[in-house]
RNA sequence: GGGCCGUUAGCUCAGCUGGCAGAGCAGGGGACUUUUAAUCCCAAGGUCGCAGGUUCGAGACCUGCACGGCCCA
């Protein structure tokens, strides 16, 4: 083992090249760095639990086997004590000379680094200053750590490292784990929602050979052995229904889309959705579903319906105003905002409120960015916000007494989307003209504009039931429910560019 | 894509109008048989993001680039 006499001067200096001649100490003094596995008998959670009543000072009479990550070491000559970390907690050990034997304990000691893999049993105890603990008899490294931690007290704030290298992350910030825990937590109780209601999940391809079921830059890649282009999915909607013209009633799918896009606090180039499609019924029914899912994700998350997002009081609790579109509009800008007004009024409209606007868009194109730009981000919420315009809603069906407007909603949370559903488009001669025009969209320069799918049509034709369809983001929910103010937080590996 | 801000020891951060590169923690040596960010003594640790420029002299000022953050598109 290492007295110190064989480290070198330069090597001194270094965290790494220490540790490094350490484990080569162990692996020389026949001592396998990397161990092949450890029985342990309890997990710090069992323990904790098992002897809440220990007084402190005594023995509890028992036994345990104990592993974990070394979180802290304070050495004290005869005695040391380490704080070891599992999957449920931090325990202490409290090693002893005379119990681990003189030259086995400082031997230990020396070889151990903070962030080292350990195993130890030995006696259950309480310290005088309370803290339960095992008295090793045996110690053992299980993995040696070749790299120092973050600081203990300040840990890790560099927030490129810590969506870099997030197992230094959850290392170092325990609430990180937490957040994670809560994503599972609320998907969970989604999936056990969607079951109770008769959903069936399915999975759809990822690889489309036209890009559809929403409006966005899909990327692109390549099959070798077809040579052909497929499109990472940017959405599963199409798929989706066309099981409902196969005959199941209620589907949904919670899995990945992509989109070539930006990256910001709201948008990852992958992110998960939630989309369920359900027959024979119409937005009153994804209205109910979306206030379903949502709550039964808060509620098994935060334990309330009343959670805080950054500083605002959001209450979940059902059911949620509904307000139109042009009503919120309208009211933002001061003024009608609707189809009733000419295209030449809007557009002034735009100018007047710094919104750019582009020749080719109509008026609801106009009233949707103008929505978007007044009044969208001050909605607290939940709210459902309803007849989205028929322009920059292709698969809606139409609002039949306004064809400019569609049944479609979106539930805005915190001024961000985080639901959209719409009562589908069944017939097959309207999705026609509508893929038409978001072709003649495409020749026309316009990158996220739909492809046509021809086949889709040809489902359609067969004959789609009557249907509501509801997508809902689940990071930017999962955001809600853990006070996460990006994307990036309750993501594992957000998207970064390569170092250097 | 545009604007603003940041990048200094393994980590967290100081570094003033340009004048010898600093601290705490971690790491190294030593002391210590009930600690909790243990404590005490000693010694060590730097491509100041990268590349140019201005200057007698640049971590600091100027330009470009890289990466990141926030805001906007």
């Amino acid at each position: 083992m290492p007295d110190g006499s064989d480290i070198s001067g330069t090597q001194a200096d270094d965290p790494v090249a220490v540790r490094r001649s350490k484990m080569a100490a162990m692996r020389a003094a026949g001592d396998e760095p990397y161990k092949d596995r450890y029985d342990r008998t309890h997990t710090a959670a069992d323990l904790k639990e098992a002897h809440a009543e220990l007084a402190p000072g005594k023995s509890a009479g028992a036994e345990a086997s104990v592993a974990g990550r070394v979180m802290a070491k304070r050495d004290q000559g005869k005695i040391a004590f380490l704080v070891i970390r599992d999957g449920t907690g931090e325990l202490q050990l409290f090693c002893k000379s005379d119990v681990l034997g003189a030259e086995r304990f400082r031997e230990a000691l020396e070889a151990i680094d903070v962030g080292d893999w350990v195993g130890a049993s030995g006696e259950v105890v309480r310290t005088r200053r309370g803290e339960l603990s095992v008295v090793p008899v045996e110690l053992t490294i299980l993995s040696k750590s070749l790299r120092p931690l973050p600081e203990k007290f300040h840990g890790l704030t560099d927030v490129e490292t810590r969506y870099r290298q997030r197992y230094v992350d959850l290392i170092a910030n325990p609430e990180v784990r937490q957040t994670f825990e809560k994503r599972f937590v609320a998907i969970a109780a989604i999936r056990k929602y969607m079951e109770s209601q008769g959903f069936l999940e399915v999975e759809t391809p990822m690889l489309h050979p036209i890009p559809g079921g929403a409006t966005a830059r899909p990327f692109v890649t390549h099959h070798n052995a077809l040579d052909m282009d497929l499109y990472l999915r940017i959405a599963p909607e199409l798929y989706l229904k066309r099981l409902l013209v196969g005959g199941f009633e209620r589907v949904f799918e919670i899995n990945r889309s992509f989109r070539n896009e930006g990256i910001s606090v709201r948008h990852n180039p992958e992110f998960t959705m939630l989309e369920a499609y359900q027959a024979f019924t119409n937005l009153e029914g994804m209205m109910r579903l979306a206030e379903g899912i949502v709550t039964a994700a808060v509620e098994a998350a935060c334990g309330s319906l009343v959670v805080d997002y950054q500083g605002t009081r959001i209450d979940f609790t059902p059911p949620w105003p509904r307000r139109t579109l042009i009503e919120l509009t309208s009211e933002a800008a001061g003024e009608e905002v609707s189809f009733a007004r000419s295209l030449e009024e809007l557009r002034g409209l735009c100018d007047a409120h710094d919104v750019p606007w582009e020749p080719g868009w109509g008026k609801g194109k106009l009233i949707t960015e103008l929505f978007e730009k007044l009044a969208e981000h001050a909605i607290v919420g939940p709210t459902f916000v309803t007849e989205y315009p028929l322009e920059t809603s292709p698969l809606a069906r139409k609002k039949p007494t306004e064809p400019d407007l569609t049944e479609r909603f979106e539930v805005i949370v915190a001024g961000r989307e985080i639901a959209n559903a719409f009562s589908e488009l069944i017939d097959p001669i309207d999705q026609r003209e509508r893929f038409e025009a978001q072709a003649r969209a495409k020749a026309g320069g316009d990158e996220e504009a739909m492809g046509y799918d021809e086949d889709y049509l040809r489902a359609m034709e067969y004959g789609m039931p009557p249907a509501g369809g509801l997508g809902v983001g689940i990071d930017r929910l999962v955001m809600l429910l853990t006070d996460s103010p990006s994307i990036r937080d309750v993501i594992l590996f957000p998207h970064m560019r390569p170092e250097s």
